[in-house]
RNA sequence: GUGGGCGUAGCUCAGUUGGUUAGAGCGCCAGGUUGUGGUCCUGGAGGCCGCGGGUUCGACCCCCGUCGCUCACCCCA
């Protein structure tokens, strides 16, 4: 209990058999992205402090309190990511792929907060970003391809929240209004915004106390103050989500937590999960993130889920199962101490075979507990009858059948067998 | 950053109004005739009772502090 050390607050070492989960996850999101034409883009865990703070808003919480930043031993200010999407921006802006660029990430992202129930301080996010293109299509196969993933993984309460926030100029003329809105009711909001409500009027949206909410309710809402371009643009996606199948809740109240966002704006809710962190994941357009970052003025769209959630999502539908198999099918029992096992095993593993065997010369008692606790559909014993005949005895850990428990078969008929017994 | 709950073996937890060698179940290890797991039996290892201070003849138990875990607020994935 009381081991010198610990994984710092926030964190969490995932291990068997939990860390199976996560291989699956992510394995089965590495095909969907490939199958939607996504390429994976690897990106440094940390950047310049300015290529997160200039997206996601200086003023935003992760960017003013939220951040892990430091400084190196050359004196340059970097920070741990505290998301997805800016990096893989900077990337573009840098490497200049042809567009659009489609790619996908898994990364963990770091943020200085009180950890609770599906909030962590190194939290783990997979996403995809598609940039250089303001093409509608483009919002559609973000938003399809996290949708389709999410069935997948087996989850059927999810519920899909869309908005607008349009391009600049609509987002200015509506923040206007909404200043004005709030400051005519000011003494009516919450404690905290009846302060800050002029800072950011964008915020006082998410406020989830009464009060707030009762004045956003006759307030001014997004999608009102849309231009003809941005109306089309989202009339386009909510049509083709339609034809989809996919259905999706217009609210006209969300906004997301980072200041680059503009249009197509969207987040995934888990009703499952009971508690406040039920947004398993979200994203939207950012079509002036590449050039802030010093690229040129084109449009992206992209999402981030977080893997910690999606998990968390699974459970409280009650999904135990795994998504990828990572039960070894072979444990191979040696008490003879010499390389006839060494060599056996080996040639199994080069067939394909998952295969764990007996380590420290325990008994074969012993070893053959192990081997039940492996999960091993077969044990494969070499003792020195064995060795003495050139045969291996092959034993069902699975079966209560005592005809089909335990054979012993010739060394070369042994693939044979295998085959047989392990389909495979 | 603010507030609540909780820190006793690897895990889940007991521990009598503070009384001397701190317990259980599970797990782990080793045995139970001659090479065999899943059931059963026996034995064993493993705890500065989170850490520091205080009160007391005496503290796992009471008090203070501290660290950690956890839940909630805020915000987010």
């Amino acid at each position: 209990m009381s081991a010198s050390f610990r994984a710092p607050v926030g964190t969490h070492d995932v291990l068997a058999p939990q860390s199976a989960l996560w291989e699956g996850l992510i394995a089965t999101f590495a095909d969907f992205a490939y199958r939607y034409g996504f390429t994976l883009a690897l990106t440094p865990m940390f950047e310049e402090i300015g290529v997160f703070n200039r997206g996601i808003g200086e003023h935003s919480d992760v960017a003013t309190k939220e951040m892990y930043v430091f400084q190196d031993r050359g004196e340059r200010t970097y920070a741990l990511r505290p998301e997805g999407t800016a990096s893989v921006v900077r990337a573009f802006v840098q490497h200049q792929p042809t567009t659009p660029y489609k790619a996908w990430y898994v990364t963990p992202a770091f943020r200085y907060e009180r950890p609770q129930a599906g909030r962590y301080r190194q939290h783990h996010q997979l996403g995809v970003e598609a940039i250089g293109s303001d093409d509608p299509a483009l919002d559609v196969e973000v938003i399809t391809l996290a949708w389709r993933f999410y069935q997948a993984l087996g989850l059927t309460r999810i519920r899909l929240l869309l908005n607008s926030m349009g391009h600049v100029e609509c987002r200015a003329r509506y923040v206007a209004v909404l200043r004005a809105h709030l400051e005519e009711h000011r003494s009516q909001l919450c404690d905290e915004h009846a302060t800050t409500w002029s800072q950011n009027p964008l915020r006082v949206l998410d406020c989830k106390r009464d009060a707030c909410i009762g004045v956003i309710n006759d307030g001014p809402l997004l999608p009102d103050f849309l231009c003809a371009d941005c109306a089309a643009h989202f009339a386009a996606v909510r049509s083709a989500l339609s034809d989809l199948g996919i259905d999706s809740t217009l609210e006209p109240r969300l906004v997301r937590g980072f200041d680059y966002y503009t249009r197509t704006t969207f987040e995934f809710v888990a009703d499952a999960l009971g508690n406040a962190q039920n947004a398993i994941g979200g994203g939207g357009r950012y079509d002036g993130l590449s050039e802030q970052l010093g690229g040129k003025p084109v449009g992206g769209v992209g999402f981030g889920s977080g893997i910690e959630r999606l998990l968390l999502a699974r459970e409280a539908e009650g999904l135990t199962g795994n998504l990828i198999n990572r039960t070894i099918d072979i444990f191979v029992v040696d008490t003879t101490g010499d390389d006839v096992a060494t060599v056996l095993v080996d040639d199994l593993r080069a067939r394909g075979y998952a295969v764990e065997r007996g380590f420290d010369g325990r008994s074969m008692k012993s070893q053959m507990k192990v081997a039940d606790r492996s999960g091993a559909a077969l044990a494969l014993l070499v003792g020195p009858q064995e060795v003495a005949a050139d045969e291996i005895t092959i034993r069902e850990l699975r079966s209560d059948d005592f005809d089909r428990a335990q054979l012993r078969v010739a060394r070369d008929e042994l693939w044979t067998v295998l085959r047989e017994r392990l389909n495979k």
